[in-house]
DNA sequence: AATGAATGAGCTTTCATTCAT
DNA sequence: AATGAATGAAAGCTCATTCAT
């Protein structure tokens, strides 16, 4: 998704695996590897459709960016939809990967609400990329994760997990009765979301830099009190 | 969207035309009345472009559903990104026309809060194109709304008004010292917007109709309980 | 169709109209002549897909061959499968324009049929590429004819013509009582387009050349006779 | 197309190979029986290049019919090419085989005729895939059948057989001086062929479905009196 | 001021085939 | 002998735009 801090997969495994310099290096699994040069276009599919779109993304200049073909892109994916979807999937998968590690169960009730604030938080913040294609596929009415299973089960999980903080918030009488787990869900996100989604905009109508570290200081804080103080108003 | 007063840009053109009221006013079902012709074809294009996105709207399509042709469209807007400017501009005129009657200065400052919230939400909620424009918008990084002066001016009421409510709010000690003007619209802004413009992903992956009438009413006070919660909190 | 001995549209103009050198003449309706590059585009295209069918002739190689372009071909005829059908209706209409003008009703009935026979003959034996067109056709079911009205009626009137010179004939005691038109018609069509359709591998197998001159002059009678002992032996 | 015993190319290296009785004969669900996967390969080639042509007919699709893969067609045949040559070679094949068991010089010269033009009307009215085939390779200027010697041979038999029927019909009498066993085999292919190479145009201009049974019947006996009467005219 | 006709550039996809074991 | 994986080349078509009056 976004390539800043985490190492892919392949510049690793090259990087550790391969010493030897030269790279036409004898018995070695490189000339075809499928699952690196799925993940080679998947990175670069990621990037380009996040950049323009679905229809905006041009399939040339994914297959440019590649250490393979367009021929190939359409052999592992069947089509630019298709790709689109896989990178969709993707995308999806990387964050669950990271919501599994929380262990907010662990934690005191407000606690884990403002540490699952901060995770959505940070975690958007710095995947715009995942933020964008959030935004691209609601234009196109979500059609291609409503084709995925996958997708829709690995979203389960956060809500579950919310849940189970709101009810023992509830049993230590520290939140309110009636708070439903989806709702706190949705503003969780809609204010961790709309600042990347909505930065440009924003910061062209209102002269206000979202991504400057003393409005994300203040706004992290602010969307964490906002959720608490909303949970242990009524309590 | 609804076109009725907002000058646009190729307005102002058309005015200077009109004095020869010969041609203009005298028949009725007019040949060439280029004002309608523009909204008409404004009217079209804005339901192309929230529907497609910028890229994946169509000239042609857009053009057909026209009273006039494609080349009508290319004569008054000079381009697709031109077309497309001129809708974003008179999405923007619209909710401003609303938003300046809304006399929020006249209020108690946690109506007036609760009155900007149910506005905000009411009108985002009914016009998805709108919210839709804004995300295709964010997804081409806000380029087009930076070259339109117009729209950068339109915004800047809304602060002013809140800032307005914000202050009087805290004088009279009911609001807490720190709240930021545009911090709040943010806040507003992004769990009304979200609503609409992640209806789509939310719905599938949640399994929960955002659009449906007791989410709905659920959602609008509880979006306006955590704004003046947020706000009263520390005071 | 076939380009031998009749000059092309555009060449006798080119010849005759435009005798000034210079291409870039001023005023003349040459540059936009949309008749022209379309007939144009029809007689190449004609030639790409009796040479090579409908699937085996490639729009780039018929494009290039124009004075115009690919695009101009989607212009005009939308696509392959378009301009396909525009090539068949051509050629029907050719093959009927003369056919009208055969004037077998004023001929005694057994002259008649000898001339119809020799016209069909000479026409299939000289125009290889119409025959092509229609084995082609046949490859397809004839789906493309089945919806051109236009070439439906075209062929109506042979049958026509060839009942009134079969009811003459019958009515002089010439002709067998029972010889139905749409027979005949098939007989005469059936031994004049094999000739052609099957050349290739008629030579191939029975080593003998279907075009050569003796031939053609024996084959031209016998196809004749063959039709004139059938229709009088009964009679 | 019946695949029954006529030798392809590629049986003589399959035959060479069987001795080894070991893996050939043994298991009965055998997973490598060569000889079974061509034949079988050949005929949903036979079906995809009847129906679509040489260049419509898809490698891919004709490979997904079969039993084994795409690579195995290219294994045993070659080239797409290659398996159209082998599906003609087996065409041509058995209908020669059937050819032969005619005995048709036991019969009275007329009679014989009469014979002959039935079973050629049968056979190609029951196999219009043959028909298609061979109008196809005359779309392609016979190139294919030109380069098989066995193909050839095949139809030698056939003008030999028909030269034995002229001759004792001359000497008894019965037939015209002149007729040559080409050119009669000419007639009686053309008429029978073009009942099924052209029975989609013909059937769409002249509203005649030339598979009728009451038009089969009459075509059958027509075919065979033009032929028997154009032979005895003269005599 | 208004427009019908024409178009260059580039799009997604599919084709038969070969690589590599 | 037999095969799964990979692919270069080109196919048909569509895009936003401009020409020419």
């Amino acid at each position: 998704m976004d390539n800043s801090q985490v190492p892919t997969r392949q510049t690793s495994r090259a990087l550790n695996g391969l010493p030897r310099a030269s790279e036409a290096a004898a018995s070695s699994p490189r000339k075809h590897d499928p699952e690196r040069t799925k993940q080679d276009i998947l990175k670069v599919a990621t990037e380009e459709f996040a950049a323009h779109g679905l229809s905006g993304a041009r399939v040339d200049a994914i297959a440019e960016r590649t250490r393979t073909t367009k021929r190939m892109l359409y052999y592992y994916f069947g089509s630019k939809e298709g790709l689109y979807a896989a990178v969709l999937e993707k995308a999806y998968g990387e964050i669950r990967a990271i919501e599994n590690k929380l262990k907010l169960d662990t934690l005191e009730p407000e606690t884990a609400i403002r540490r699952l604030v901060e995770f959505t938080f940070e975690y958007e913040d710095t995947h715009p990329d995942f933020v964008r294609l959030i935004s691209i596929e609601n234009i196109h009415n979500a059609e291609h994760i409503a084709h995925s299973p996958t997708i829709q089960d690995v979203n389960a999980r956060v809500i579950e997990s919310l849940e189970g903080i709101l009810t023992r918030g509830r049993k230590l009488g520290r939140f309110r009765a009636r708070a439903d787990a989806v709702d706190i869900h949705f503003m969780i996100s809609a204010l961790c979301f709309y600042r990347v989604s909505n930065r440009h905009t924003f910061g062209t109508l209102f002269r206000r830099d979202l991504a400057a570290p003393e409005v994300r200081q203040r706004h992290k804080r602010m969307i964490a009190d906002t959720i608490v103080r909303y949970l242990t108003a009524g309590a």
